[in-house]
DNA sequence: CTAATAGTGTCTCTAAGACAATATCGT
DNA sequence: ACGATATTGTCTTAGAGACACTATTAG
Protein backbone atom coordinates (compact mmCIF):
# COMPACT_ATOMS: atom_id res chain seq x y z
CA UNK A 1 0.00 0.00 0.00
CA UNK A 2 1.47 2.92 -0.99
CA UNK A 3 1.71 6.31 1.63
CA UNK A 4 -0.93 7.65 0.68
CA UNK A 5 -3.11 5.58 -1.40
CA UNK A 6 -6.71 6.92 -0.86
CA UNK A 7 -8.50 3.69 -2.17
CA UNK A 8 -6.90 1.19 0.48
CA UNK A 9 -7.48 3.09 3.51
CA UNK A 10 -8.18 1.67 7.05
CA UNK A 11 -11.76 2.57 8.36
CA UNK A 12 -11.18 4.98 11.10
CA UNK A 13 -14.10 7.47 13.42
CA UNK A 14 -13.30 10.32 14.35
CA UNK A 15 -14.38 12.13 17.62
CA UNK A 16 -14.03 15.15 20.02
CA UNK A 17 -14.20 15.46 23.45
CA UNK A 18 -13.72 18.30 25.48
CA UNK A 19 -12.28 18.88 28.65
CA UNK A 20 -14.91 22.01 29.87
CA UNK A 21 -12.90 23.67 33.11
CA UNK A 22 -14.36 26.59 34.96
CA UNK A 23 -13.87 27.94 38.60
CA UNK A 24 -16.77 27.60 40.99
CA UNK A 25 -17.16 28.78 45.04
CA UNK A 26 -13.16 28.56 44.70
CA UNK A 27 -12.90 25.23 43.14
CA UNK A 28 -11.59 24.39 39.72
CA UNK A 29 -14.37 22.14 37.93
CA UNK A 30 -14.92 20.17 34.96
CA UNK A 31 -17.63 19.52 33.02
CA UNK A 32 -18.96 15.77 33.28
CA UNK A 33 -22.06 13.86 31.29
CA UNK A 34 -24.12 11.09 32.02
CA UNK A 35 -23.32 8.44 29.41
CA UNK A 36 -27.18 7.30 28.00
CA UNK A 37 -26.24 4.19 26.34
CA UNK A 38 -23.87 1.92 26.24
CA UNK A 39 -20.83 0.75 26.37
CA UNK A 40 -20.30 2.28 29.95
CA UNK A 41 -23.93 3.42 30.16
CA UNK A 42 -24.69 5.62 33.83
CA UNK A 43 -21.15 6.34 33.94
CA UNK A 44 -19.71 9.88 33.24
CA UNK A 45 -18.06 10.97 30.87
CA UNK A 46 -16.13 13.88 28.90
CA UNK A 47 -18.88 15.47 26.29
CA UNK A 48 -18.40 15.50 23.00
CA UNK A 49 -19.29 13.48 19.88
CA UNK A 50 -18.74 12.40 16.00
CA UNK A 51 -17.08 15.27 13.65
CA UNK A 52 -19.29 15.83 10.79
CA UNK A 53 -17.93 15.09 7.30
CA UNK A 54 -16.75 18.32 5.96
CA UNK A 55 -16.63 19.37 9.35
CA UNK A 56 -12.96 21.12 10.72
CA UNK A 57 -12.12 20.00 13.98
CA UNK A 58 -12.34 22.79 16.24
CA UNK A 59 -15.39 23.50 14.37
CA UNK A 60 -16.57 20.37 15.76
CA UNK A 61 -15.75 20.97 19.20
CA UNK A 62 -17.29 24.12 18.77
CA UNK A 63 -20.46 22.55 17.67
CA UNK A 64 -20.20 20.30 20.58
CA UNK A 65 -19.56 22.85 23.35
CA UNK A 66 -22.38 24.55 21.88
CA UNK A 67 -25.07 21.74 22.07
CA UNK A 68 -23.98 20.56 25.53
CA UNK A 69 -23.72 23.97 27.40
CA UNK A 70 -24.44 27.01 25.42
CA UNK A 71 -21.24 28.19 25.27
CA UNK A 72 -19.75 30.15 22.37
CA UNK A 73 -16.14 29.76 22.19
CA UNK A 74 -13.69 31.57 20.81
CA UNK A 75 -10.13 30.03 19.08
CA UNK A 76 -6.78 31.30 20.94
CA UNK A 77 -6.60 34.43 17.77
CA UNK A 78 -9.49 36.63 17.37
CA UNK A 79 -12.13 36.92 20.29
CA UNK A 80 -15.38 36.80 18.42
CA UNK A 81 -18.45 38.77 20.19
CA UNK A 82 -20.51 36.15 22.15
CA UNK A 83 -23.90 36.17 21.21
CA UNK A 84 -26.41 38.10 23.76
CA UNK A 85 -27.22 35.77 26.40
CA UNK A 86 -24.50 33.59 26.02
CA UNK A 87 -20.57 33.76 27.18
CA UNK A 88 -17.34 33.51 25.42
CA UNK A 89 -15.04 30.40 26.56
CA UNK A 90 -11.63 29.96 25.69
CA UNK A 91 -10.56 26.96 22.88
CA UNK A 92 -8.10 25.24 22.07
CA UNK A 93 -6.84 21.40 20.91
CA UNK A 94 -5.41 19.40 23.94
CA UNK A 95 -4.25 16.06 22.16
CA UNK A 96 -5.38 13.57 20.59
CA UNK A 97 -5.95 9.86 22.10
CA UNK A 98 -6.33 7.02 19.78
CA UNK A 99 -5.07 3.47 21.52
CA UNK A 100 -6.85 0.78 19.37
CA UNK A 101 -8.45 -0.37 22.40
CA UNK A 102 -9.61 2.38 23.69
CA UNK A 103 -13.56 2.06 22.71
CA UNK A 104 -14.50 -1.65 23.16
CA UNK A 105 -16.76 -1.19 19.82
CA UNK A 106 -14.21 -0.10 16.92
CA UNK A 107 -11.42 1.89 16.21
CA UNK A 108 -11.60 5.16 17.49
CA UNK A 109 -9.51 8.38 17.53
CA UNK A 110 -10.50 11.18 19.80
CA UNK A 111 -9.36 14.36 19.23
CA UNK A 112 -9.50 16.14 22.83
CA UNK A 113 -10.13 19.86 23.13
CA UNK A 114 -9.37 21.96 26.47
CA UNK A 115 -12.22 24.57 27.13
CA UNK A 116 -11.68 27.31 29.25
CA UNK A 117 -15.21 29.42 30.80
CA UNK A 118 -15.88 32.00 33.22
CA UNK A 119 -18.38 30.65 35.94
CA UNK A 120 -21.91 29.98 35.08
CA UNK A 121 -25.35 28.95 35.55
CA UNK A 122 -25.60 25.21 35.83
CA UNK A 123 -24.82 23.42 32.80
CA UNK A 124 -28.21 21.79 30.57
CA UNK A 125 -28.16 19.02 29.47
CA UNK A 126 -27.97 18.72 26.02
CA UNK A 127 -27.92 15.88 22.97
CA UNK A 128 -27.88 12.33 24.37
CA UNK A 129 -26.37 12.86 27.59
CA UNK A 130 -29.12 12.05 30.23
CA UNK A 131 -27.39 14.65 32.90
CA UNK A 132 -24.79 17.22 33.24
CA UNK A 133 -22.96 18.38 35.96
CA UNK A 134 -19.61 20.66 37.07
CA UNK A 135 -17.11 17.86 39.29
CA UNK A 136 -14.45 19.30 41.55
CA UNK A 137 -11.31 18.04 39.78
CA UNK A 138 -9.63 17.37 42.60
CA UNK A 139 -12.27 14.25 43.63
CA UNK A 140 -11.68 13.42 39.69
CA UNK A 141 -8.16 13.06 39.96
CA UNK A 142 -5.93 10.58 41.31
CA UNK A 143 -7.97 6.98 41.10
CA UNK A 144 -10.53 8.83 39.12
CA UNK A 145 -13.27 9.05 39.46
CA UNK A 146 -17.07 9.95 40.72
CA UNK A 147 -18.73 7.90 43.41
CA UNK A 148 -16.03 5.39 43.46
CA UNK A 149 -16.53 4.86 39.44
CA UNK A 150 -13.60 5.64 37.05
CA UNK A 151 -14.60 8.37 33.89
CA UNK A 152 -16.08 6.47 31.23
CA UNK A 153 -13.43 5.41 28.26
CA UNK A 154 -9.66 6.67 28.86
CA UNK A 155 -11.71 10.31 29.54
CA UNK A 156 -9.80 9.92 33.24
CA UNK A 157 -6.41 10.57 31.33
CA UNK A 158 -7.56 13.01 28.73
CA UNK A 159 -9.24 15.11 31.81
CA UNK A 160 -5.92 14.76 33.62
CA UNK A 161 -4.19 15.85 30.85
CA UNK A 162 -6.52 18.64 30.27
CA UNK A 163 -5.87 19.77 34.03
CA UNK A 164 -2.35 19.53 33.65
CA UNK A 165 -2.30 21.90 30.29
CA UNK A 166 -4.60 24.35 32.34
CA UNK A 167 -2.28 24.21 34.84
CA UNK A 168 1.34 25.03 33.45
CA UNK A 169 -0.41 27.26 30.91
CA UNK A 170 -1.87 30.07 33.52
CA UNK A 171 2.00 29.99 34.24
CA UNK A 172 3.41 32.23 30.99
CA UNK A 173 0.08 33.25 29.30
CA UNK A 174 -2.75 35.71 30.50
CA UNK A 175 -4.92 32.82 29.92
CA UNK A 176 -6.60 32.68 33.78
CA UNK A 177 -8.38 35.68 32.80
CA UNK A 178 -10.63 33.18 30.60
CA UNK A 179 -11.95 32.22 34.01
CA UNK A 180 -13.21 35.43 34.80
CA UNK A 181 -15.95 37.67 33.69
CA UNK A 182 -15.16 39.81 30.71
CA UNK A 183 -14.31 42.57 33.61
CA UNK A 184 -12.43 41.59 36.86
CA UNK A 185 -10.50 42.56 39.62
CA UNK A 186 -7.12 41.67 40.77
CA UNK A 187 -8.53 39.63 43.86
CA UNK A 188 -10.70 37.35 41.36
CA UNK A 189 -7.83 36.58 39.32
CA UNK A 190 -5.82 35.82 42.56
CA UNK A 191 -8.60 33.25 43.16
CA UNK A 192 -8.83 31.98 39.71
CA UNK A 193 -5.02 31.19 40.10
CA UNK A 194 -5.60 29.99 43.97
CA UNK A 195 -8.19 27.44 42.28
CA UNK A 196 -6.76 26.41 39.87
CA UNK A 197 -3.20 25.61 41.39
CA UNK A 198 -4.31 24.27 44.89
CA UNK A 199 -2.10 27.08 46.51
CA UNK A 200 -2.49 30.12 48.88
CA UNK A 201 -1.11 33.06 47.12
CA UNK A 202 -0.28 36.52 48.71
CA UNK A 203 -2.30 39.79 48.09
CA UNK A 204 -0.22 41.85 47.80
CA UNK A 205 2.65 39.86 45.99
CA UNK A 206 0.15 39.21 43.58
CA UNK A 207 -1.34 42.76 42.69
CA UNK A 208 2.38 44.30 42.35
CA UNK A 209 3.13 41.49 39.96
CA UNK A 210 0.13 41.00 37.68
CA UNK A 211 0.02 45.01 37.64
CA UNK A 212 3.94 44.98 36.67
CA UNK A 213 3.49 42.55 33.77
CA UNK A 214 3.32 44.43 30.70
CA UNK A 215 0.22 43.54 28.41
CA UNK A 216 -1.68 41.50 31.19
CA UNK A 217 -4.36 43.87 32.43
CA UNK A 218 -6.02 46.45 30.89
CA UNK A 219 -7.86 49.21 33.42
CA UNK A 220 -10.97 49.50 32.51
CA UNK A 221 -11.48 53.09 34.60
CA UNK A 222 -14.54 51.44 36.72
CA UNK A 223 -14.33 49.89 40.13
CA UNK A 224 -16.60 47.42 41.80
CA UNK A 225 -17.11 46.85 45.55
CA UNK A 226 -19.00 42.99 45.17
CA UNK A 227 -16.10 41.36 47.48
CA UNK A 228 -16.65 43.57 49.88
CA UNK A 229 -13.77 45.96 51.36
CA UNK A 230 -12.35 48.61 49.21
CA UNK A 231 -13.31 49.36 45.81
CA UNK A 232 -11.33 47.45 43.50
CA UNK A 233 -10.09 48.81 40.10
CA UNK A 234 -12.02 46.67 37.22
CA UNK A 235 -9.98 45.31 34.88
CA UNK A 236 -10.05 43.56 30.98
CA UNK A 237 -7.44 41.05 29.61
CA UNK A 238 -4.20 42.92 28.05
CA UNK A 239 -4.63 39.94 25.30
CA UNK A 240 -0.65 39.28 25.87
CA UNK A 241 -0.17 35.34 24.80
CA UNK A 242 3.06 35.30 26.44
CA UNK A 243 3.50 36.82 29.97
CA UNK A 244 7.17 38.28 30.94
CA UNK A 245 8.17 37.86 33.78
CA UNK A 246 5.91 35.03 33.77
CA UNK A 247 3.76 33.75 36.81
CA UNK A 248 5.44 30.95 38.92
CA UNK A 249 3.98 28.73 40.78
CA UNK A 250 4.98 28.48 44.19
CA UNK A 251 6.89 25.88 45.65
CA UNK A 252 9.08 24.11 42.97
CA UNK B 1 -27.56 9.80 15.60
CA UNK B 2 -26.47 9.28 19.24
CA UNK B 3 -23.17 9.97 20.21
CA UNK B 4 -21.24 6.66 19.81
CA UNK B 5 -23.20 4.97 17.89
CA UNK B 6 -20.46 2.78 15.61
CA UNK B 7 -22.60 2.00 12.37
CA UNK B 8 -23.27 5.12 11.34
CA UNK B 9 -19.43 7.23 11.55
CA UNK B 10 -18.25 8.90 8.46
CA UNK B 11 -15.26 7.61 6.84
CA UNK B 12 -11.69 9.28 7.72
CA UNK B 13 -8.76 8.24 6.92
CA UNK B 14 -5.87 8.99 9.90
CA UNK B 15 -2.47 9.26 9.29
CA UNK B 16 0.58 10.12 10.85
CA UNK B 17 3.02 13.28 10.07
CA UNK B 18 6.81 13.38 11.26
CA UNK B 19 8.40 16.86 12.43
CA UNK B 20 11.85 14.96 12.60
CA UNK B 21 14.32 17.86 13.89
CA UNK B 22 18.39 17.49 14.26
CA UNK B 23 21.21 19.99 14.35
CA UNK B 24 23.50 19.48 11.51
CA UNK B 25 26.72 22.16 11.24
CA UNK B 26 24.92 25.14 13.65
CA UNK B 27 22.08 24.77 12.08
CA UNK B 28 18.24 23.31 12.86
CA UNK B 29 17.12 21.18 10.30
CA UNK B 30 13.89 19.06 9.40
CA UNK B 31 13.68 15.90 7.48
CA UNK B 32 12.14 16.10 4.26
CA UNK B 33 10.79 13.58 1.99
CA UNK B 34 9.60 13.86 -1.68
CA UNK B 35 7.22 12.94 -3.20
CA UNK B 36 6.94 10.48 -5.79
CA UNK B 37 3.30 10.37 -6.71
CA UNK B 38 -0.19 12.51 -6.70
CA UNK B 39 -0.79 14.61 -5.59
CA UNK B 40 1.61 17.25 -4.74
CA UNK B 41 4.09 14.93 -6.72
CA UNK B 42 7.99 15.91 -6.36
CA UNK B 43 6.91 18.31 -3.87
CA UNK B 44 9.25 17.97 -0.68
CA UNK B 45 6.74 16.74 2.39
CA UNK B 46 7.06 15.51 6.08
CA UNK B 47 7.55 11.90 6.29
CA UNK B 48 4.27 9.99 7.41
CA UNK B 49 1.88 8.15 6.38
CA UNK B 50 -1.23 5.42 7.40
CA UNK B 51 -2.21 4.59 11.02
CA UNK B 52 -2.28 0.62 10.63
CA UNK B 53 -6.02 -1.14 11.83
CA UNK B 54 -5.01 -2.58 15.45
CA UNK B 55 -1.93 -0.24 15.95
CA UNK B 56 -1.64 3.05 18.52
CA UNK B 57 -0.87 6.46 16.96
CA UNK B 58 2.51 6.47 18.71
CA UNK B 59 3.56 3.36 17.92
CA UNK B 60 2.52 4.21 13.92
CA UNK B 61 4.77 7.52 14.50
CA UNK B 62 7.87 4.99 15.49
CA UNK B 63 6.91 2.56 12.81
CA UNK B 64 7.67 5.32 9.96
CA UNK B 65 10.36 6.77 11.74
CA UNK B 66 12.27 3.82 11.58
CA UNK B 67 11.50 2.74 8.22
CA UNK B 68 12.21 5.93 6.52
CA UNK B 69 15.58 6.90 8.54
CA UNK B 70 17.20 3.80 10.68
CA UNK B 71 15.91 6.01 13.92
CA UNK B 72 14.70 4.48 16.87
CA UNK B 73 12.42 6.21 18.86
CA UNK B 74 11.91 6.69 22.75
CA UNK B 75 8.56 7.85 23.99
CA UNK B 76 9.23 11.03 26.92
CA UNK B 77 9.09 9.01 30.16
CA UNK B 78 11.28 5.31 30.14
CA UNK B 79 14.30 5.72 27.20
CA UNK B 80 14.58 2.62 25.36
CA UNK B 81 18.27 1.43 24.89
CA UNK B 82 18.41 1.90 20.92
CA UNK B 83 19.71 -1.19 19.01
CA UNK B 84 22.86 -1.50 18.09
CA UNK B 85 24.00 1.06 15.21
CA UNK B 86 21.16 2.99 15.50
CA UNK B 87 20.44 5.73 17.86
CA UNK B 88 17.66 6.91 20.06
CA UNK B 89 15.62 9.95 19.66
CA UNK B 90 12.85 11.53 21.11
CA UNK B 91 9.18 11.46 20.09
CA UNK B 92 5.67 13.23 21.35
CA UNK B 93 2.60 14.34 20.02
CA UNK B 94 2.56 17.86 18.55
CA UNK B 95 -0.89 18.40 17.26
CA UNK B 96 -3.56 16.84 15.10
CA UNK B 97 -4.52 18.38 11.26
CA UNK B 98 -8.24 17.71 10.42
CA UNK B 99 -9.04 20.32 7.51
CA UNK B 100 -11.55 18.91 5.27
CA UNK B 101 -9.32 20.22 2.41
CA UNK B 102 -6.41 19.64 3.57
CA UNK B 103 -5.84 16.60 0.92
CA UNK B 104 -7.40 17.21 -2.17
CA UNK B 105 -8.64 13.09 -2.78
CA UNK B 106 -10.43 12.38 0.62
CA UNK B 107 -10.82 13.60 4.45
CA UNK B 108 -7.44 12.60 6.30
CA UNK B 109 -6.88 13.26 10.16
CA UNK B 110 -3.50 13.37 10.60
CA UNK B 111 -2.42 12.99 14.34
CA UNK B 112 2.11 15.12 14.29
CA UNK B 113 4.45 14.03 16.03
CA UNK B 114 7.83 15.52 17.40
CA UNK B 115 11.06 14.14 16.77
CA UNK B 116 14.38 14.79 17.83
CA UNK B 117 17.50 13.66 17.29
CA UNK B 118 21.33 13.94 17.56
CA UNK B 119 23.08 14.62 14.36
CA UNK B 120 23.33 11.82 11.79
CA UNK B 121 24.34 10.47 8.91
CA UNK B 122 22.17 11.42 5.61
CA UNK B 123 19.15 9.74 5.92
CA UNK B 124 18.44 6.85 3.34
CA UNK B 125 14.89 7.38 1.58
CA UNK B 126 12.72 4.61 2.48
CA UNK B 127 9.23 3.82 1.50
CA UNK B 128 7.83 5.14 -1.36
CA UNK B 129 9.95 8.70 -1.23
CA UNK B 130 11.73 9.05 -4.13
CA UNK B 131 14.65 11.26 -1.92
CA UNK B 132 15.36 12.25 1.69
CA UNK B 133 17.45 15.07 2.93
CA UNK B 134 17.70 17.68 5.42
CA UNK B 135 16.52 21.40 5.10
CA UNK B 136 17.64 24.43 7.63
CA UNK B 137 14.13 25.59 8.88
CA UNK B 138 15.37 28.77 8.52
CA UNK B 139 14.65 28.45 5.08
CA UNK B 140 11.45 26.45 5.28
CA UNK B 141 10.38 29.26 7.46
CA UNK B 142 8.20 32.33 6.94
CA UNK B 143 7.41 31.55 3.38
CA UNK B 144 7.50 28.28 3.40
CA UNK B 145 9.46 26.76 0.52
CA UNK B 146 11.78 25.12 -0.71
CA UNK B 147 13.59 26.27 -4.13
CA UNK B 148 10.65 28.39 -4.14
CA UNK B 149 8.25 25.40 -3.82
CA UNK B 150 6.03 25.40 -0.61
CA UNK B 151 5.67 22.18 1.26
CA UNK B 152 3.19 19.59 0.17
CA UNK B 153 -0.16 19.61 2.22
CA UNK B 154 -0.52 21.88 5.14
CA UNK B 155 3.52 20.36 6.15
CA UNK B 156 4.34 24.14 6.11
CA UNK B 157 1.90 25.08 9.01
CA UNK B 158 2.84 21.87 11.03
CA UNK B 159 6.46 22.01 10.41
CA UNK B 160 5.84 25.51 12.23
CA UNK B 161 4.24 24.05 14.78
CA UNK B 162 7.04 21.76 15.78
CA UNK B 163 9.75 24.17 15.55
CA UNK B 164 7.75 26.68 17.72
CA UNK B 165 7.14 23.35 20.22
CA UNK B 166 10.82 22.41 19.81
CA UNK B 167 12.03 26.16 20.86
CA UNK B 168 9.27 26.95 23.73
CA UNK B 169 10.23 23.48 25.12
CA UNK B 170 13.59 23.60 25.53
CA UNK B 171 13.25 26.53 27.94
CA UNK B 172 11.76 24.85 30.35
CA UNK B 173 13.00 21.15 30.28
CA UNK B 174 16.08 19.10 29.59
CA UNK B 175 14.75 18.17 26.18
CA UNK B 176 18.08 20.42 24.11
CA UNK B 177 20.14 17.01 25.55
CA UNK B 178 17.46 15.20 23.59
CA UNK B 179 19.91 16.82 20.33
CA UNK B 180 23.52 15.56 21.92
CA UNK B 181 24.94 12.46 21.35
CA UNK B 182 24.44 10.23 24.93
CA UNK B 183 28.01 12.29 26.22
CA UNK B 184 28.28 15.67 25.39
CA UNK B 185 30.17 18.76 26.78
CA UNK B 186 28.58 21.72 28.04
CA UNK B 187 29.54 23.61 24.97
CA UNK B 188 27.94 21.23 22.62
CA UNK B 189 25.05 21.85 24.36
CA UNK B 190 25.35 25.51 24.44
CA UNK B 191 25.62 25.30 20.66
CA UNK B 192 22.02 23.43 20.30
CA UNK B 193 20.58 25.77 22.02
CA UNK B 194 22.25 28.84 20.14
CA UNK B 195 21.01 26.36 16.87
CA UNK B 196 17.52 26.17 17.90
CA UNK B 197 16.90 29.64 19.19
CA UNK B 198 18.90 31.45 16.53
CA UNK B 199 21.10 33.64 19.00
CA UNK B 200 24.29 33.71 20.68
CA UNK B 201 24.37 32.96 24.20
CA UNK B 202 27.61 33.89 26.52
CA UNK B 203 29.32 30.84 27.12
CA UNK B 204 30.33 31.58 30.69
CA UNK B 205 27.05 32.52 31.99
CA UNK B 206 25.41 29.81 29.87
CA UNK B 207 28.30 27.35 31.66
CA UNK B 208 27.25 29.06 35.35
CA UNK B 209 23.50 28.18 34.60
CA UNK B 210 23.50 24.66 33.11
CA UNK B 211 25.66 23.29 35.99
CA UNK B 212 23.26 24.98 38.58
CA UNK B 213 20.44 24.08 37.47
CA UNK B 214 19.30 20.89 39.64
CA UNK B 215 18.46 17.50 37.36
CA UNK B 216 19.63 19.32 34.38
CA UNK B 217 23.26 17.40 33.97
CA UNK B 218 24.95 14.24 35.08
CA UNK B 219 28.81 14.49 34.88
CA UNK B 220 29.44 11.48 33.09
CA UNK B 221 33.51 11.87 34.85
CA UNK B 222 34.99 11.88 31.58
CA UNK B 223 36.52 14.69 29.55
CA UNK B 224 37.30 15.70 25.56
CA UNK B 225 38.68 17.53 23.15
CA UNK B 226 37.31 16.95 20.00
CA UNK B 227 35.83 21.06 20.04
CA UNK B 228 39.66 21.87 20.57
CA UNK B 229 41.40 23.73 23.58
CA UNK B 230 40.67 22.96 27.18
CA UNK B 231 39.56 19.26 27.73
CA UNK B 232 35.78 19.48 28.68
CA UNK B 233 34.14 17.38 30.91
CA UNK B 234 31.26 15.03 29.55
CA UNK B 235 28.11 15.18 31.40
CA UNK B 236 25.03 12.70 30.22
CA UNK B 237 21.18 13.97 30.41
CA UNK B 238 20.35 14.38 34.12
CA UNK B 239 16.64 13.48 32.97
CA UNK B 240 14.57 16.10 34.58
CA UNK B 241 11.49 16.78 32.82
CA UNK B 242 11.30 20.39 34.15
CA UNK B 243 14.23 22.62 34.65
CA UNK B 244 13.34 24.88 37.76
CA UNK B 245 15.10 27.61 37.15
CA UNK B 246 14.24 27.46 33.48
CA UNK B 247 16.81 28.03 30.19
CA UNK B 248 15.36 31.80 29.24
CA UNK B 249 15.40 32.90 25.82
CA UNK B 250 16.94 36.15 25.42
CA UNK B 251 15.43 39.14 23.85
CA UNK B 252 12.31 38.92 25.20
C1' DC C 1 54.78 31.33 21.77
C1' DT C 2 49.49 32.00 19.94
C1' DA C 3 44.81 30.61 19.20
C1' DA C 4 41.04 28.33 20.92
C1' DT C 5 37.89 26.55 24.09
C1' DA C 6 36.74 25.57 29.22
C1' DG C 7 35.72 27.19 33.48
C1' DT C 8 35.59 30.65 37.78
C1' DG C 9 34.75 35.02 39.91
C1' DT C 10 32.72 39.63 40.43
C1' DC C 11 29.58 43.27 39.79
C1' DT C 12 24.99 45.22 38.84
C1' DC C 13 20.21 45.02 38.43
C1' DT C 14 15.67 42.86 38.18
C1' DA C 15 12.31 40.68 40.43
C1' DA C 16 10.38 37.30 43.91
C1' DG C 17 8.93 36.52 48.69
C1' DA C 18 8.05 38.25 53.34
C1' DC C 19 6.07 41.36 55.56
C1' DA C 20 4.35 46.53 57.56
C1' DA C 21 1.42 50.15 56.71
C1' DT C 22 -2.28 52.74 54.57
C1' DA C 23 -6.92 53.32 51.92
C1' DT C 24 -11.81 52.76 51.49
C1' DC C 25 -15.65 50.40 51.56
C1' DG C 26 -20.16 47.79 54.33
C1' DT C 27 -22.13 47.35 58.74
C1' DA D 1 -15.49 51.93 65.33
C1' DC D 2 -14.66 47.27 63.21
C1' DG D 3 -13.88 43.91 59.81
C1' DA D 4 -12.96 43.11 55.22
C1' DT D 5 -10.60 43.71 51.01
C1' DA D 6 -7.42 46.75 48.06
C1' DT D 7 -3.12 48.93 47.28
C1' DT D 8 1.50 50.85 48.18
C1' DG D 9 5.96 50.45 50.15
C1' DT D 10 10.25 48.35 52.19
C1' DC D 11 13.60 44.87 53.03
C1' DT D 12 16.15 40.73 51.83
C1' DT D 13 17.72 37.48 48.68
C1' DA D 14 18.05 34.55 44.30
C1' DG D 15 19.34 34.74 39.89
C1' DA D 16 20.26 36.83 35.03
C1' DG D 17 23.49 39.44 32.16
C1' DA D 18 27.95 41.78 31.40
C1' DC D 19 32.52 40.88 31.46
C1' DA D 20 37.60 40.26 33.70
C1' DC D 21 40.36 36.57 34.51
C1' DT D 22 42.52 31.94 34.84
C1' DA D 23 43.19 26.94 32.97
C1' DT D 24 44.50 23.60 29.55
C1' DT D 25 44.82 21.88 25.30
C1' DA D 26 46.69 21.91 19.84
C1' DG D 27 49.88 23.54 16.71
Amino acid sequence: MSRYDPSAFPPFAVTVDLVVLTVREHALCALLVRRGEPPYQGYWALPGGFVRPGEGLAEAASRELAEETGLRAYSAPGHDAAAPGTAGAHLEQLATYGHPQRDPRMRVVSVAYLVLAPDLPTPRAGGDASGARWAPVTELLGPNQVDGVPLAFDHGLILADGVERARSKIEYSSLATAFCSPEFTVGELRRVYEAVWGVVLDPRNFHRKVTGTPGFLLPSGGTTTRQGGRPAQLFTSGGANVLNPPMLRPES
